[in-house]
DNA sequence: TTGTAGGCGTTATCAC
DNA sequence: GTGATAACGCCTACAA
């Protein structure tokens, strides 16, 4: 064996057959002489040939890397969909290649332009809240890049959408808390513009419209998806002449802030405020007391993600229905945050 | 211009040059007329050309990826260390590619082989707690792959390595205890085999013999670095007879887990125990009390990789001492969970 | 069923 | 300084 990695012309040699006929065998080729076949398998064992992903790449004219391009906020959740997509991944000659970008620099987009036009990618998911937005989908069409947006409510074309149902599982959960007998309820919303916060607003309103309850004025508090808001939050609530009983946070992370500012007033949960968060990274169950959250299935619709992009991939393979699912739905998950109100 | 992206070809046909021209005005050759520099440069800029990265890597026998192995349980730990490989990795060719595994999987080598044989990653950047293992790194030295090893305490050469100096401030944290009037310290400690759970262990040792200090029969408790094994060992440490007025956790999610521990009997974070951890991921802040810790500097850690990994690439640049680096300091952050014990 | 010739887009060699 | 020519390792088309 020369210096170096042994390549198809070493195994062709060694075989004594001829390049294509190793390629053929790579392949999986059907037509191939059962007797050549294991010839060949012996050699490239024998001699631990590896096809060179780079020279496959530049021969297909088409390369082996899935992006997942996100700016979230959260390192539990971008953590999971990672897993996800590695799942949707395992056992395909795919690899995970992961791009944070920064929402508010001014050269994101020159930046994921570059990404995609040097690497270009076989395809990427754009997670929330980024893939909210218009601007890097027109991107990846533009540069001929496919895409699958992860978000809260459906934001294109199904077979370039995997989502939650965010609106449903709020009513979900607050009708709950009507159940417990809470009336006195208040939301802490998202930041403007992101549409799981529009969502999940849109499920808080649905679920006390259906009850027949009212929205008290200045019960919707300004959060910013971020701890700090959530404590922010939590004050211009808690310090309201007649105060909520029960508040709904649009994640888990303003939650565990509003729970910090009903500590610091010396309330405890869920005695004197009951508290629902969501998303239902580890934080929720760790914090005191175990938060009441929703469960949001990222892994899940990363998985799927990962599916749908490489999906046209599988030339022979009838188009798998289970690969066409889009909607998944999020679950509450009850734990302690939250019980009757205090009369 | 045909169909598809452009290529180096239509460069040069109309510029009028030679492929190796517009090859030596890609890669910066300083012997090319400025003329004809400007010349090209213009038809690039025009036609928008972008090289195709998987040619480059097949005609240079080498590529631009750069691998994160990891099977570190927390989310955002790693996610810092991602986000450091990328400001390393910043304005240079390479990209990063993220591989997760499972340490308990029986096929993690077999994976991790097949990952580093089919990909041939540049280099890759080996995260604790495998990084301890030497299982891997041998892997990499096998299949001829550069790797850095990111520890609690040397692990390799120096040019292998980036490394917390974990006994070092863990030290200084338990002294901050012994300041505050403590003398009943216990500690949840880290799993067995883990070389950061060796190293805090060490300095907490060193920290009590060094002010008299007797650690007391019982006052050490087995953790997993997990949350709930962080409860199990403060019910273990707080049911004793005359229990510890202060804990230091060896992560911050055992820390977590004897804060609810305490809370559980109804003991008052700092006033009836002081509690310390380590990490500094954004648990610590968002517990109740904010949590005082050790902030372990994964982020700088793995800029400093990622540019050990490059470091050869950039040929003409002497030896930049800034890449030498490979110990960095921990830091304490003081933060409410301590205050003296209850006479 | 297998082999030959040629191409994918880039860089290295070595003349001019 | 610049340009033919031949790699790099694999695949497709077309023959045989």
């Amino acid at each position: 064996m020369k210096s170096g990695k042994p390549t198809i012309n070493d195994v062709a040699r060694i075989a004594g057959v001829s390049k294509k006929t190793v390629s053929r065998v790579i392949n999986r080729s059907p037509l191939l002489h059962v007797a050549t076949r294991a010839k060949v398998e012996g050699v490239i064992a024998e001699i631990g040939f590896v096809p060179n992903p780079q020279a496959r790449a530049l021969a297909l004219r088409r390369n082996f890397l899935i992006g997942l391009i996100h700016d979230n906020p959260n390192a539990q959740t971008v953590l999971n969909v990672q897993q996800g997509m590695l799942q949707g991944l395992r056992d395909t000659e795919f690899e995970l290649i992961v791009r944070p970008v920064d929402r508010h620099s001014p050269e994101m987009l020159a930046d994921v332009r570059r990404f995609l036009e040097c690497q270009r990618p076989h395809g990427v998911l754009l997670m929330p809240p980024i893939a909210e937005n218009e601007a890097l989908p027109a991107l990846c069409r533009e540069v001929g890049c496919r895409y699958v947006r992860m978000g809260s409510a459906v934001l294109d074309t199904p077979d370039r959408t995997v989502a939650s149902n965010d609106s449903h599982v709020v009513v979900e959960a607050v009708a709950h808390l009507i159940a417990q007998g809470h009336a006195r309820i208040a939301i802490i919303a998202g930041p403007d513009g992101f549409l799981s916060a529009a969502e999940r607003r849109k499920g808080f309103d649905s679920a006390l419209a259906a009850a027949g309850i009212a929205l008290l004025p200045g019960f919707v508090a300004a959060g910013a998806y971020t701890f700090e808001s959530g404590i922010a939050a939590g004050d211009q609530l808690l310090d309201l002449p007649q105060p909520p009983t029960a508040i709904f946070a649009c994640n888990d992370e303003m939650a565990a802030g509003a729970l910090h500012a009903a500590r610091r007033r010396g309330l405890s949960v869920p005695e004197d405020l009951s508290l629902i968060g969501f998303d239902d990274t580890g934080l929720a169950a760790h914090l005191w007391p175990p938060l009441t959250t929703v469960r949001w299935p990222g892994m899940v619709l990363a998985r799927q993600a990962a599916r749908k992009l490489i999906a046209d991939t599988f030339v022979d393979a009838e188009a798998d229905p289970a690969d066409e699912r889009w909607l998944f739905e999020s679950q509450l998950v009850l734990r302690d945050s939250v019980a009757p109100p205090r009369r």
